[in-house]
This record gives structure tokens, C-alpha cells and sequence, in this order.
DNA sequence: CGTTCAACCTGGGCGC
DNA sequence: TGCGCCCAGGTTGAAC
């Protein structure tokens, strides 16, 4: 369930390796899929040997880390920079300082060493949805450009918020989900912002007023910007981890996700759980007006 | 335009 | 104690 703040707590707690080169990269054999790694664990292990991390950037939901040079391109220009794009979906996790176990992607750092460096960068996915992409500035554009992902959710300012998704027909919850109009906003951010915004997830995004709009903008900025400040949420599985492998704290914060049958922190009003495209949204129907 | 469904996966929780 | 089932949701792509 990464989202953008559990996405940015990843892309914070990764700095350090920023400035450091890629030595070796060792890749799990076995339960991969084609399709976690492009090109295929080998090409990419043997592509980004001898690479320089030059910056860690996030993309909605997903890591950009630029790459130059390499010991085969023997060109540390622009041309040869390569972005390693991952993407955590449900249960991927970058990490450092940890123990590696033979389930990691590892990327062993070495060059600048110093106080507080890392050693090696992992990449862990118990469910092994995650992907991991080598592509170049044209790649880039393709995945991560504005075709794939609208303006960032904590960037983004209130009249071009609402002036992507005013005209929609569809429910406000689920039109938040759309990583076209907004980018990073998952399905518990979704209900928490809404949540506080006072707005029925189930209401058409065309028939909210301007002054809603910006409120829920407002409240989209405050969760992002609280949930980021107390590293992301870990739920009870304890699948996520802030890249030292520490939980997140935001979960303390939640109000409606995953508080169905519980009553509402501000109403006592029994929250309740409906599905919306596929999804479980939590919501209190006595604080949350149509 | 929009919705709906299936697919990719593992592990926790539940009913029996 | 264990088996089978549902559920968790990010993303993509196809069907309607």
C-alpha cells in the first residue's frame, strides 16, 4: 500500500546513498518474474555495475534514482544517464542498513564512504508485485511523464486541482485514485482526506462546489503533508517499513481506514465500509456530506 | 466518456 | 490443528 507518503519516507531515507556508486548489484535467484525486472535481472545487474547515484526523485508512487556513467558506457555525460525506476505497488520496500537476506535486490555502494553512509541499497517485495525498471530520458517520460502521472499531489495548487477533476462524472473517491489527474494518492489517503474535507466519498466530482474543492485540497495537502512528517502508516500486517526498518506513525492518525464498526473520532457516528471500483472505502456517514 | 473485471502475488484472519 | 476461502489494494489492459 505505499503511497506518496510512504513512497517520499523511502525516497527521504535513501538519501545518503546519494553520491555513491553502484559496486555490484545481486539479484535474487529464482521467484522472479519477467516482469519485476526490465530489462531481465542479468542485463540490468550488468548495466547499472559501476553506475553513480546522482539523485533519488519520486514519481507519484514510484523512485526515479538517476544513474551516470558505467563501466562499460565509459561516459559520464547526460547522454549516459539511465534512471532505475521503482515501483513498490503493494508491498515493495526500499531499504538500508538492514541485514540483507537472499530475497533481496541488492546494490552494493561504494566510492564516497563516509559517517552515516550506506553500504548497500535493498529492494525487498514480499508479494513480488513490485517492478524495477532501467530506462532512459525517454523511458522516463513514458512511465513517469505527464501521459502516466498528473502533477504531485503535494505540489499541485488548488485551482489546477480542481480544475482537473471538476468536470468528472465520476465519484469523487474514486476520480482521487486516478494517478492521470493527481499523482500519489492511494486508497487510505483517499478516505482520510475526504474524511477530513467533510465530503461523501460517494459524490460525483462535477457536483462539488468550488469552495469544496478547495477544501479538499487543502485537506488533501494537510494528511500528505502530517503523513510524510510521521513517516507513512504501518497497518497491523507491519508489511511497511521506513527505509531503516522502522514502522511508520501515522496509523495512530487514521480516522476511517479500516475503522468499519467503529464510531467516528469526531461523531461517535458507526463508520462504514463500502466497495467503490473494486476497493473498500471507509467513511462516516454522519460528518461526511453529499 | 465511464464502469467492471481479471491478472499479478502472499499472508493474515475467519468459519468450519 | 488445519483446511479452504476471502481480503488487502497499485497498476494495467481488455471488454462492454
Amino acid at each position: 500500500m505505499p503511497e506518496l507518503p510512504e513512497v517520499e519516507t523511502m525516497r527521504r531515507g535513501i538519501a545518503d546513498a546519494i553520491g555513491m556508486r553502484v559496486e555490484r548489484v545481486e539479484v535474487p535467484q529464482g521467484r522472479l518474474r519477467p516482469l519485476l525486472m526490465q530489462p531481465p535481472p542479468r542485463q540490468l545487474a550488468a548495466e547499472v555495475r559501476g553506475c553513480v547515484i546522482e539523485a533519488a526523485e519520486r514519481y507519484g508512487k514510484r523512485i526515479g534514482l538517476r544513474l551516470v556513467g558505467s563501466a562499460s558506457s565509459r561516459q559520464p555525460t547526460a547522454a549516459g544517464c539511465r534512471w532505475l525506476v521503482i515501483e513498490p505497488r503493494m508491498t515493495g520496500l526500499l531499504l538500508v542498513s538492514t541485514a540483507p537476506s537472499q530475497e533481496h535486490v541488492r546494490l552494493r555502494l561504494g566510492g564516497r564512504c563516509g559517517r552515516g553512509r550506506p553500504q548497500e541499497l535493498l529492494f525487498w517485495d514480499r508479494r513480488g508485485l513490485g517492478t524495477v525498471r532501467l530506462v532512459d530520458a525517454a523511458g522516463l517520460q513514458q512511465l513517469c511523464g505527464p501521459s502516466r502521472l498528473g502533477p504531485d499531489a503535494l505540489a499541485i495548487d488548488s485551482d489546477t486541482f480542481a480544475s482537473r477533476l471538476r468536470a468528472s462524472a465520476r465519484a469523487v473517491k474514486v476520480a482521487l485514485l486516478d494517478q492521470r489527474a493527481v499523482a500519489g494518492i492511494g486508497n487510505l489517503y483517499a478516505a482520510e482526506m475526504l474524511f477530513h474535507a467533510g465530503i461523501d466519498p460517494r459524490v460525483r466530482c462535477r457536483q462539488l462546489s468550488r469552495p469544496r474543492w478547495a477544501r479538499l485540497h487543502t485537506a488533501m495537502q494537510e494528511v500528505l503533508a502530517e503523513a510524510v512528517e510521521l513517516e507513512g502508516s504501518t497497518l497491523s500486517d507491519a508489511t511497511y517499513r521506513t527505509a531503516l526498518n522502522e514502522p511508520g506513525r501515522y496509523q495512530s492518525r487514521h480516522r476511517v481506514y479500516g475503522r468499519a464498526g467503529q464510531p467516528c473520532p469526531a461523531c461517535g457516528t458507526v463508520i462504514r465500509r463500502i466497495v467503490q471500483a473494486q476497493r473498500s472505502t471507509f467513511f462516516c456517514p454522519q460528518c461526511q456530506r453529499r
